[in-house]
DNA sequence: CTCCCTGATGCTCATCCGAGCAATAGACGC
DNA sequence: GCGTCTATTGCTCGGATGAGCATCAGGGAG
């Protein structure tokens, strides 16, 4: 500890001066009767103590310090965080983490063949947020069911519809129930040979683009009359911390209840656990738990979410490491950019 | 508006390379594929749109934007906005402005060898804030009534009688009511010579430090026990919108109820409009139309408060001048600092 | 008292960066 | 198409700044 009163006093004095006025460190020093390296080195501490904060305030704007921490954290290939700066509700938070994947989905290079994509009102926003002519002729499929039974919002296939029209490609959907009432029933489905295709082709998809979503009465399956408040919250019990892809996982990362697991149509987890490219698309004070796991258990390598979740993310010190190997220091979209100067 | 979407996203990209990683702005103009030269106007502008904030987090930092803009606007001679970042609450906030006006006083070149003060809770704070030896054998002199008729926080001549003690001088109080019954009363006891000569000398002065209440049931004057909840509703009634000294002022300045006013002990309004040096100190939400009255009357010279409330004294474009004449940007307490080194 | 160690200070030098200027590319009317 | 006008770009140059080093003050241990 060097930090002595007066000098801290001064930092901040300087950082004034230096920050707000724009005086060179060299008026600073005579104004204050220091030399000019003494100011540069109090203007340094300044900084590093946190004395003073640079922030960058824009919808647009991320967290780089949080996105490698995030990534060298769990292994992930790539993350993104968005800055929350002046964000009035959460749900505007979520209309921009939709951006941001939006951008990130835009600025990858080679742009996937086939993408896997998954549908709730995230995914709704990242295909609204998606520029026509983000890439060309990517398939997208449908990764999951979902035909919502209440109306507003479009259905899920609409999603998949949108993200590949405006890349010029083709989409391939699901046009079934998330959730059957009979495991029976789901394996009939899944024989049926258009059903069939769509889930083989999913499982061959390039990349997978997908959400989670909270373990409430707010669940977009409930929401969408698959399950009720009360089965919910039996997950709960059960150590649902949300769901991905229409299951519902505990914080080990696996379904929490097998046999509705049984029911539910679509990929499986261990496919994303596989899959080269899972970006997961999460955001809000509710998602903190899904989102950890996550990452802890190697359902994404690539995760796209607002600041406050990525803090959550990296609050605790040491966790148990994430089950996939460790990508290292690699740096990711930082070619994002070339799509804003196309 | 040369300001492109495109642009503007480069923007925050290199504001993010710049600020958050710390690399060079060639370093950034070589990964976005731009000279140096795009990459220092994109920061300028940044900076300058606003999408850069630099905000500088302690409990002394000040606003120096604010006390230029509020000087020249208002023709102070000086003033200090506190900034009030990470604040939890008003009565922190006060705590931190009292700060700064003990620094300020601490700072100041030559000290005023007979200083004037009121009391109440801020002033209180501003005594308790000032170091031992702040300045050497200063006299200080109450310039208004008050007898706390509660107990708690000691009683006005209390803050009179630390302000001297801590720069080693005399005290002068006034161990009488703030306001009387009745005008006779008031005229009678100054008359009263230990009176009369503390009064004498207060109006001689060479600066007078002073605070402001609410006119609410919040007032000083209420807890004290001069005023009822009621007589100040009837004082709001009439426009009040603070005291000063004791006495219930208007937007204009002046005083509300000549009644009251006739009974009020102490300094008038008039020797602080004269005085070459009248330092108020104000802060809080509550208090924002009485530090617009004394800074739009001239009732005081140099302003101390937080900074809401300094930018809702700058928040209207046109406002009528000060009365005092301008001052120009003659620069105020930037000896400050010396107080820190010693 | 002397020596040595540690941390702070002031300095040199190479780099970084911004002001201002010339060249260039677009935009527009003719 | 052509001239002109303006906004943008890339550059020169000198000041501003940070990294690294020599020096110095102070504070034990012997």
């Amino acid at each position: 500890m060097s930090l002595s009163d007066s000098d801290e006093l001064l930092s901040v004095r300087a950082a004034e001066l230096y920050y707000d006025e724009n005086l060179t460190q060299d008026e600073i020093g005579s104004k204050l009767h220091l030399t000019r390296w003494k100011v540069g080195r109090l203007l340094a501490q300044a900084r590093q103590q946190g004395i003073v904060r640079i922030e960058i305030v824009h919808p647009r704007a991320r967290r780089v310090l949080a996105e490698r921490a995030l990534q060298q954290r769990y292994g992930l290939k790539d993350a993104v965080v968005v800055s929350s700066a002046g964000v009035a509700d959460d749900s505007e938070l979520q209309r921009r983490v939709a951006q941001a994947a939006a951008d990130f989905l835009t600025a990858m290079r080679p742009a996937p063949p086939t993408l896997g994509v998954s549908w709730g009102r995230t995914m709704h926003d990242v295909a609204a947020s998606l520029p026509i002519g983000w890439a060309r002729g990517v398939g997208v499929v449908q990764i999951n069911g979902g035909l919502s039974l209440t109306p507003g919002g479009g259905n899920a296939a609409a999603t998949a519809i949108s993200i590949a029209q405006k890349a010029f490609g083709s989409a391939h959907v699901l046009p079934i129930p998330a959730i059957l009432e009979h495991a029976e029933t789901k394996r009939s489905i899944e024989r049926d040979r258009a059903v069939g295709s769509v889930l083989d082709r999913a499982s061959k998809a390039s990349a997978y683009l997908f959400s989670a979503g909270v373990a409430s009465d707010d669940s977009a399956l409930v929401h969408s009359g698959y399950l009720t408040p009360d089965e919910v919250a039996v997950l709960v019990g059960k150590g649902a911390v949300g769901d991905v892809v229409g299951r519902f996982i505990g914080a080990d990362g696996h379904p929490v209840d097998a046999e509705l697991d049984a029911r539910t149509v679509g990929l499986g987890l261990a496919a994303l656990r596989a899959a080269e490219t899972a970006i997961a698309v999460v955001s809000g004070t509710g998602k903190h738990e899904v989102a950890r796991a996550l990452v802890v258990n190697g359902l994404c390598t690539i995760m796209i979410t607002d600041d406050h979740t990525a803090d959550a993310l990296l609050q605790q010190q040491a966790e148990a490491g994430a089950t996939r190997p460790a990508a290292g220091a690699k740096k990711g979209s930082n070619a994002l950019i070339e799509e804003a100067m196309a």
